[in-house]
DNA sequence: ATGAAAGCGCTAACAG
DNA sequence: CTGTTAGCGCTTTCAT
């Protein structure tokens, strides 16, 4: 079913098939309805492909993700959300661990799609490595600070700083840290600015032994929560920063013997809905993940529409979310 | 950025270089690398685009939803796994609202993707009214019963037959039935009959007064609410053929003062995992969402394959998650 | 007002 | 082994 299908059938050329289609002067009225006719009568819809081949634009803002999981699909409800009030359509494009490991094949993919299939893009990507030229980008949360790229991320200093603080308060001196594994370059130092911060604010003496880099395996996580548990003088709480590491925290306490929140306070980071469902609830600073996806469409559009670039790194309030994780009874002294 | 500045670079022509990228026979070996190294030097992509309208086959899953959010953003995540044990990519195409209202919006953009952008597609769209002849296709919960494309959904009959004998075994003889909108033609009726036949097997009478068809807006779900709550000899024990209907619900009766659960027993279907955030917790016949997207694309890769068509209907176990809204005390006789 | 023709980036026959 | 050619479905001059 092609435009050559409509223009037999309607007894004119293709051409003036498209110009109908594309509501282009230069037709009589009565062409007109007798190709909107066919059209109609035969379920003719234009290739997406083809159009955009020609076109090279498309009406379409390009979403690309690595995977969908809990966190990129929270990101995609607000993307969803923000392209409902604009002209654009959504296409999220999933490389589904295809991606061969080899950082850099966001910039592969965008090069596949843009121009051709999207007008822009929005990279949901850890490791943002576009070479320019392409078409606008906006990076959400990128762990390798996005560069050039305008990017969208939550505020993991506060957030950090917001996290320890509550501990703080309720009475905590031992606070462990732990952290993103190594390679996250951005937001694992900031995390951890926010914790040391809090603690010099609070005339809280810095113990290097109670900071561990956590790592990727779900063993990993593990070994490291389980270092900081077993400690001589262990803490009393621990700040993860992300949800991953804190549940991981709270099986380990489990096996441990160590009651939560009775004799350990736990507060994750990172949070999507699911971690709301961990028992016992967690407490966790929350990223506006919903709200990144949106904004980044919004700045997305602004770019296609060359209006002035905005602000180019946009950092989104995080909020501390307590729940059970760090109910009283607590600290020990 | 194209395939003749590939060419142009590396003094080939572009069929050459269409043969290196394709892995074709016939070229040098001395050549191959050339071109290879040029690829890599200016960071070339294939345009998707336009090798898909040349081959007719992409190597891509498209899934058509109508809209991101929480119900099917779920059916994304499924989907999304069982693409990763393919060969084959995910494009995901949000329609955002764009959709016209029109019935077969679906059809319309599937025809538009077919054969160029997508070799299958996976529907998860209310009204499936596809014109057959495009592409393989598998429909996800079509609620207007999926007619001759292979479907994928949930036991809405055996769910609901759960809720009701839940509800019964409580020692409930008046259950209410929040029903769905009329036109949700499928999954509706169904839930009702499971209602009914646990009615039936309990010996209960079936009191027309007690089923309402519920509505789209929040105003038309509470006022249904409110009609059951407000019956002169009210019912004890309500299902609700949704969750959004199931909280709505909840809140009215807070309204007008009837403690849940210690008053009335709220039963919900069509969970998303966020349901299990209202308060108070609310307990639901639990549709597998992300395993309906998952079977769905593994249905569909077969289909792709050519394999046995596979049962074309499936069916995927409810089960009931009981929570709160249901607790004793209750209920009163 | 209409259509013939060129070409978007790419691949596949077919010649050379 | 390599290049020329035709054409995927569509839009757009440019003639007619």
């Amino acid at each position: 079913m092609t435009i050559r299908d409509v223009a037999a059938q309607a007894g004119v050329s293709v051409a003036t098939v498209s110009k109908v289609l594309n509501d282009r002067y230069g037709v009589a009225a009565a062409t007109v309805d007798r190709v909107r006719g066919v059209i109609e009568e035969l379920g003719y819809e234009s290739s997406l492909v083809a159009r955009s081949l020609r076109n090279h634009r498309t009406g379409v803002i390009g979403v690309l993700v690595w995977d969908i999981e809990p966190y990129s699909a929270e990101v995609l409800k607000g993307a969803a959300r923000a392209v409902r009030e604009t002209p654009y359509e959504l296409v999220v494009y999933a490389a589904g661990g295809k991606g061969d490991g080899r950082m850099g094949w966001e910039g592969r993919y965008l090069s596949r799609l843009s121009g051709t299939l999207v007008d822009g893009a929005v990279l949901v990507t850890p490791t943002v490595q576009t070479a320019p030229g392409t078409v606008p980008v906006v990076a959400v949360d990128p762990h390798t600070g996005g560069g050039s790229v305008p990017t969208v991320a939550s505020d993991n200093l506060h957030g950090a700083r917001l996290a320890t603080d509550h501990l703080l308060g309720l009475g905590h001196r031992r606070i462990g840290f732990l952290g993103r594994p190594p390679r996250d370059l951005e937001s694992g130092p900031q995390r951890e600015r926010g914790y040391r911060d809090a603690l010099d604010a609070a005339g809280v003496p810095f113990d290097p032994q109670l900071v561990l880099a956590g790592g990727y395996g779900d063993t990993d996580l593990q070994n490291a929560a389980r270092t900081l548990l077993t400690l001589p003088d262990r803490p009393t709480a621990i700040f993860a920063a992300n949800d991953v590491s804190a549940i991981a925290t709270v099986e380990v306490a489990r096996t441990l013997g160590i009651d939560v929140p009775g004799a350990l306070s736990v507060v994750g980071f990172d949070n999507v809905p699911e971690s709301a469902l961990c028992r016992p609830p967690l407490t966790t600073v929350e990223q506006p993940l919903q709200l990144m996806g949106q904004r980044a469409v919004e700045m997305l559009v602004a770019l296609l529409a060359e209006e002035t670039p905005e602000e180019p790194h946009v950092q989104l309030p995080t909020r501390l979310v307590v729940r059970d994780s760090t109910a009283p009874p607590n600290p020990r002294p």
